[in-house]
RNA sequence: GGCCCAUUCGUCUAUCGGUUAGGACGCAAGAUUUUCAUUCUUGAAAGAGGGGUUCGAUUCCCCUAUGGGCUACCA
């Protein structure tokens, strides 16, 4: 059984966008299915008719094509174990559902909602369970006459499982070693709901798993108290030799405060929680994304990937490849992780700086569109390759360059203050002058060209080159001087220093 | 309340009994600079507390404290 092909599967509910932690661990999931050489399966839970949202499984698929996530099988991708779908295996469930009930590993409840809340008001620390099961209304209190009768007159009922107590139940968790709960402290949990008639989670996701023969169970930290009913299951169904390996991943929590990341943080504090944006087809509320926000998906990945593992040493920057390489669940912490964005911000600002200008360029068109710009592709790569050192978001590339793609209309009065001399507009008209002479009109030879004629004349070299900055970018900013008008070219320079004359005096 | 998990700089983390406790983000200072940035260098910054085990504990064990998760006919 060692033997088994890898096959690792990642479980979402549809239940609205897909968090970013749910996005990690996809992640992980994906990584180490494809170091072993393995399987990775999207599945979609959606047995909580209740919850569903319309429009979540294609919003999950969309963000796992931006981010490089590539998944084997699912709904979208087929493979020999569909459906994956879980409304769509109903079928499948009643089955090993009914295969539960014959072996007496479950039983028919009837008690309703109401009693059982009533019922928990009166008792504290209620639960369903051995010492407490005997006294309810179900199949192992009823006549059998009586359960058959109940259930053939339409009678709404649940069925629960038997947990039997006074056991030691182990749960082997690759990263946090064994853990043990006793069975006696464990409920009956509701396998089939009466509802909406579907399995609960934790029946679907054992039949599942058993079913596609998964080998790994990579999930959040929050199934870890689940996890032993998840073993029972398995030895009721008498699956234990191909039950799967789990490892729980520790939580991503809040940047501040108390708990775990919630969409309510990122609103509060400014920052994405899902890797693409997302209009609540509800209320149409919209709450931004990674994608959206000016991220890299390469940044977002290689950031998400080091919340809560490392590679053993102390490199940070890691493509998907090595990654792939050095993957390895002994290496996740125990403990959660708060949310740093800033480090996220800084991830980014490595991988826009290292990206090829002419795919930055092709990312930045479209924001120049929505500003209303049209400029040839050409002319958008030389000036994201000026400026995409010195930004964090994509999106910031505009903040930094909209001035090569529309001369300023008016000057910064700080900067004109500062930067604006008496004789500034005499020493433009002359470096007009000069700058028309000036062939060709690249940077090296119109810098060696202005920086000659300023020593002939013996002008003040931070004067000239400010109010020329001035006159070109409209403020105190921007890359260096000659970059600017090399790009802009020697005509548009030319203008830009004459309208700034007109308007400064 | 019960059960489970965790605990190293502000944050993410390295260390798998012996280290000046390392790196990164952020922060501070300096350098570069005709602007704003970037970049580079340097610096401040940590083993929750208490018991054990051991020649020696951040590292192993126990207790306490704190944090987190779960405790639904949600996943």
């Amino acid at each position: 059984m060692n033997k088994r092909k890898v096959r690792v599967r990642f479980a979402p509910s549809p239940t609205g966008p897909l968090h970013i932690g749910g996005v990690r661990t996809a992640l992980y999931n994906y990584l180490f299915a494809r170091q072993q050489g393995g399987d990775l399966i999207l599945r979609i839970e959606d047995t909580d008719s209740q919850r569903f949202v319309p429009g979540a499984e294609a919003y999950i698929t969309e963000a796992f094509r931006w981010l490089g996530i590539r998944f084997d099988e699912g709904p979208e991708y087929g493979g020999e174990f569909a459906p994956y779908r879980q409304s769509e295996r109903k079928d499948i469930y009643n089955v090993y559902i009914g295969q539960l009930l014959d072996a007496g590993h479950a039983y028919y409840a009837f008690d309703t909602p109401e009693e059982l809340e009533s019922r928990r008001k009166k008792t504290a620390n209620f639960q369903y369970d051995a010492s407490s099961r005997m006294q309810m209304r179900n199949s192992l209190t009823l006549p059998a006459e009586e359960t058959r009768r109940l259930i053939e007159s339409g009678e709404k009922y649940v069925v629960r499982v038997r947990i039997e107590p006074d056991e030691l139940v182990r749960v082997n968790d690759l990263i946090r070693g064994e853990v043990v709960v006793h069975s006696s402290v464990m409920d009956d949990k509701v396998l089939y709901k009466s509802a909406d008639r579907l399995p609960t989670y934790h029946l679907a996701n054992i039949v599942d798993d058993h079913l596609m023969e998964i080998t790994h169970v990579i999930r959040g930290e929050e199934w870890l108290p689940s996890a032993p009913l998840h073993v029972l299951l398995y030895r009721y169904f008498g699956w234990t030799d191909t039950m799967p390996c789990f490892a729980h991943l520790p939580l991503l929590l809040k940047p501040e405060g108390n708990g775990k990341l919630s969409k309510r943080d990122g609103d509060r504090l400014g920052f994405p929680v899902f890797p693409l944006e997302w209009e609540d087809p509800k209320t149409g509320e919209l709450s931004p994304g990674y994608r959206e926000s000016g991220y890299l998906p390469e940044a977002v990945v290689n950031f998400l990937a080091l919340l809560g593992w490392n590679p053993g040493n102390d490199q940070e920057i890691l493509s998907v490849d090595e990654m792939i390489r050095l993957f390895d669940l002994s290496h996740c912490s125990k403990s959660g992780a708060r949310f740093d964005y800033e480090k996220g911000k800084w991830f980014n600002h490595h991988y826009i700086r290292t990206k090829a200008d002419k795919e930055l360029a092709n990312l930045f068109l479209p924001i120049l569109k929505a500003h209303g710009i049209q400029a040839e592709p050409a002319y958008v790569e030389k000036v994201t390759s000026l400026v995409k050192e010195r930004v964090n978001l994509v999106k910031e590339l505009w903040d930094l360059s909209a001035f090569f793609f529309s001369a300023p209309v008016a000057y910064e009065e700080k900067t004109v203050k500062k930067r604006w001399k008496d004789d500034s507009a005499a020493r433009l008209a002359e470096l007009a002058e000069v700058a028309n002479s000036c062939t060709p009109f690249d940077a090296q030879h119109t810098e060696a060209c202005v920086k000659s004629w300023i020593e002939s004349k013996g002008y003040h070299l931070g004067n000239i080159m400010n109010a020329l900055r001035l006159a070109l970018v409209g403020e105190s900013k921007g890359p260096h001087i000659f970059d600017i008008t090399e790009t802009l070219g020697k005509e548009e320079t030319i203008r830009r220093i004459r309208r700034a004359i007109d308007v400064l005096k």
